[in-house]
DNA sequence: CTCGAAATGTGAATGCGTGAACAAGCCTAG
DNA sequence: CTAGGCTTGTTCACGCATTCACATTTCGAG
């Protein structure tokens, strides 16, 4: 049986973790390497060699007994199962600071994403040119959206105008929202969302330490 | 017993929901109100209400029967706890257009960070002034974060540099990074690290997309 | 060709986190 | 003052995730 379970329930932590190992596989690749091991993988990601053996085997049977996983192989079965051996559309809500360092983000490409459009309500931005994209008005998302045919989307406005914005993005057919405002959405079951918020990492860290002052 | 459990050893997965309690007990106090309960939070947040009242109450108890919770009371405790009732001083290293957004965010200062020193490699970049600020050379570094008793980094290099930054902030006594480079770094067991890459999040949501083209 | 070292995939055991349920406490209405 | 509804803090049971441990396979050295 060359792929068992493929359809069925993964948990989704396991699949949280497959982009991990799907960038150090990236990294021994760009070292030249060929092979490597479920227990230099964890060393080098703080993960034990078990979990990523178990977490693989949910898809398959990726490495062979004593030599290892061929890691161009593995990158290539972990792409298609994360559905990024493509490029995904994707559209930019908000051009401040953070929208335009995202579509100046040159991260996105090189595994699976690329920013299509971004929209902003401010009269002032509208219109300016963003990495070779032009900044669009808001009344132009539905028609954007579809035309690009996205399903993916970021937002990058004050966390006052995150759930409104979401609200158009899911009107006009996203489907996965990462959502940088500080807020956390209301959006159907059948939207992914997930979010990005630096001072919910910053105080999660700050709860170990011992201030010095 | 008032403190129940305050020092003893809290689930890192409970921590890092605090955070989130935080934000959202900061739109309440915003929305004017006064009390919430666990229902409502849960609510809001996606969480169970049963988990909510189990997190808080590794920590004392902070709510009242019949009533809930008094919104500013408990946004302190957690505060407290979280150690974010006063400013972190903070050190951005990268100051491409990722680092510029983060000397500029806004969002900082009140949640209790506050970025007081930037670093970069590139002497074009060196000198320039970010939001008042002035981008240091990285002989610098040791000495600035010493100054200003810097116990927290964030890292926001390209990831062939992020090793090497990491390496240098721990050795200028950080102790927590927020490292936005794509690479899990190595450091010591007593410094904190957290990861922040937005392509991980969008390719942990394509997995349950369908490709529409 | 044989042997030993290395590494996978997987059942079994352990440990941890989550949700259900409830006793006890608080508040308000009457 | 009392009754009823609401909400907390906590116990318990369940289920999920992680780790352990090993049979099995592969490769390379001698
Ligand atoms: N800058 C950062 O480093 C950073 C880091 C983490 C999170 N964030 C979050 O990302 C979001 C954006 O941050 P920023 O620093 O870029 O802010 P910003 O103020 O520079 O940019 C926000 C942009 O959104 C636009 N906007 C406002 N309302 C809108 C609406 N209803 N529809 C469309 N566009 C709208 C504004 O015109 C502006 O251009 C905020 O929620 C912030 O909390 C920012
Ligand atoms: N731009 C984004 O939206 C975004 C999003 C997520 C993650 N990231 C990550 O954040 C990092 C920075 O991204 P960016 O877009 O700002 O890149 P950038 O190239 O614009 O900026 C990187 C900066 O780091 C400086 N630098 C390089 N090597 C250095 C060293 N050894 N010491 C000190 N400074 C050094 C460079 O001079 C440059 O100014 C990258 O790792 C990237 O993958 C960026």
């Amino acid at each position: 049986m060359i792929r068992m379970g493929n359809s069925k329930n993964i948990p989704d932590i396991v699949i949280g973790r497959l982009p991990i190992y799907l960038r150090a596989l990236n990294l021994l690749l760009a070292e030249q390497r060929e092979y490597t091991s479920s227990h230099e993988l964890g060393e080098r990601l703080g993960i034990s060699s078990a979990q990523i053996r178990k977490d693989l085997s949910h898809f398959g049977e990726f490495g062979k007994q004593g030599t290892g996983y061929n890691i161009a192989y593995l990158q290539e079965q972990i792409r298609q199962i994360l559905h990024v051996d493509r490029e995904w559309p994707m559209a930019v809500v908000g051009a401040g600071d953070l929208g335009r360092a995202l579509v100046h983000y040159r991260g996105f490409v090189p595994r699976g994403f690329r920013v299509v459009c971004v929209f902003d309500n401010d009269p002032a931005r509208i219109g300016e040119r963003i990495a070779g994209l032009t900044v669009q008005p808001m009344s132009e998302l539905a028609s954007q959206i579809a035309a690009h045919r996205v399903q993916v989307a970021m937002i990058a406005v004050p966390l006052e105008a995150a759930q409104e914005v979401a609200t158009q993005l899911v009107e006009a057919g996203v489907e996965a929202i990462l959502n940088y405002a500080p807020i956390t959405i209301s959006v159907p079951d059948s939207v992914q969302v997930q979010y990005i918020d630096p001072v919910a990492h910053l105080q999660h860290m700050t709860y170990y330490l011992t201030p010095k002052t």
